[in-house]
DNA sequence: GCTAAAGACGGGAATATTTCCCGCCATAAC
DNA sequence: GTTATGGCGGGAAATATTCCCGTCTTTAGC
């Protein structure tokens, strides 16, 4: 274990250059992290992870193109060491839960003060999970005593397919999106209305405004 | 016109005993005003207006079975003189003008204090019409500068159709209720989306969620 | 290693829904 | 009168949904 000799190579997902360029001044500015290489898109951030094989990836979730959860599950399916940061603008378990699920290491918000993000990547190249305190606090809590999220019931495909239905896209355009048969998201898309209790799609949009996975 | 000499009579149409139990005392409280009848269902307040030709009716908006817009359409329909006055939880413009355009001759939210509710009685009672100032200034100001909402290319049918796709009903279910064939509200619904410009029945329940006609 | 369970994926066939186009009727506008 | 506009719904074709079936892969348990 070649731990403080070399730096951790980390590759950086986002899709906003703005968001990029902040935390990558801010990754320099701390010793031992190096970003390797930067992505703006789900598939382009696959291809980078293959190429440069980075001790750490942060993944952005909410993405153009393939999801971040997809990305996720498309580098763990080739690497399944694979050291992912998942990072998102939502504060809902609910996405937290599918992160992890996904296999994601960690999970920050982009409200996270600066510090949490490189004490994230610091965890995780060393091996550890990283969550934010507080979101771990709801979580274990939502575990024990709360109701927990009613999307827990979904699969991670699920629940991605569920995503893109409340936003108003049909089972083509999420077929073409997600590299799935339309004929594939159809069936899912039944599956998930009888999993999550509901009779429409409208339905479906109103629970994920609801709990914050998408907004209204 | 014998204004002052006999009393108003009102028809209440409210699904809510309480709501209707605490307008009634409030009412008994103004001189000149006399509630004959209460109903607590669009069909039941239809029927009773036929029976009691009520001077007023206020109409709660949100009723169970056909809705409290198809309600005062249908009383219109009998009776282009009825005075009726709308009345509603929702403080959104556009179900002001849906109400107006739909016949009512007033508009007041549960949320106004008690003595709006007999000045408004009294009001449409002599004739007039009444709004709320507030909601007067806001019904104004979007007609002349603000943007106006989306709703407006919406003609009361649609609009009301619009409300309950949006809330997760499907065509039969709107058929029923409003005593409709399930094909005429499958056609208005391919006519509200082209309005609207939306493709699909989740974007419907997001724009109406964003503009608070329905809960999400 | 075997086996069971769960999830991803999609074909087939029956149904249901949506869309586009058409018509009729009533009312309001010019 | 005639010209829009809206309410209403049928016909027919195109799509979508549902239910049931199967395969394949991964994970968990013995």
């Amino acid at each position: 274990m070649n731990e403080v000799a070399t730096a951790i190579r980390v590759l950086m997902v986002d899709d906003h250059a703005v968001v990029r360029a902040g935390y990558r001044t801010l990754l320099a500015s701390a010793a031992g992290i190096k970003i390797v290489a930067e992505a703006d898109s789900g598939e382009a951030g696959f291809r980078l992870f293959m190429a440069h094989s980075p001790d750490v990836v942060i993944m952005d979730l909410s993405l153009p193109g393939i999801s971040g959860l997809e990305a996720i599950r498309r580098i763990i399916a080739r690497d399944s060491a694979a050291k992912l940061l998942a990072f998102s603008m939502h504060e809902d378990t609910a996405f937290v839960e599918q992160a992890l699920q996904a296999g994601a290491r960690g999970y920050i918000s982009k409200s996270s003060a600066p510090n949490v993000l490189i004490e994230a990547v610091q965890q995780i190249a060393a091996g550890n999970i990283y969550l934010e305190p507080e979101i771990a606090q709801r979580l274990a809590f939502q575990k024990t005593r709360g109701p927990s999220s009613p999307f827990a019931v979904l699969s991670t495909r699920e629940f991605e397919i569920f995503c893109l239905l409340a936003q108003g896209m049909n089972a083509v355009d999420i077929g073409e999106r997600l590299s799935l048969s339309a004929k594939t998201v159809a069936n899912y898309s039944t599956q998930i209305k009888s999993k999550l209790e509901v009779s429409s799609i409208a339905e479906i949009a109103r629970l994920a405004i609801r709990h914050g996975i998408v907004s209204a």
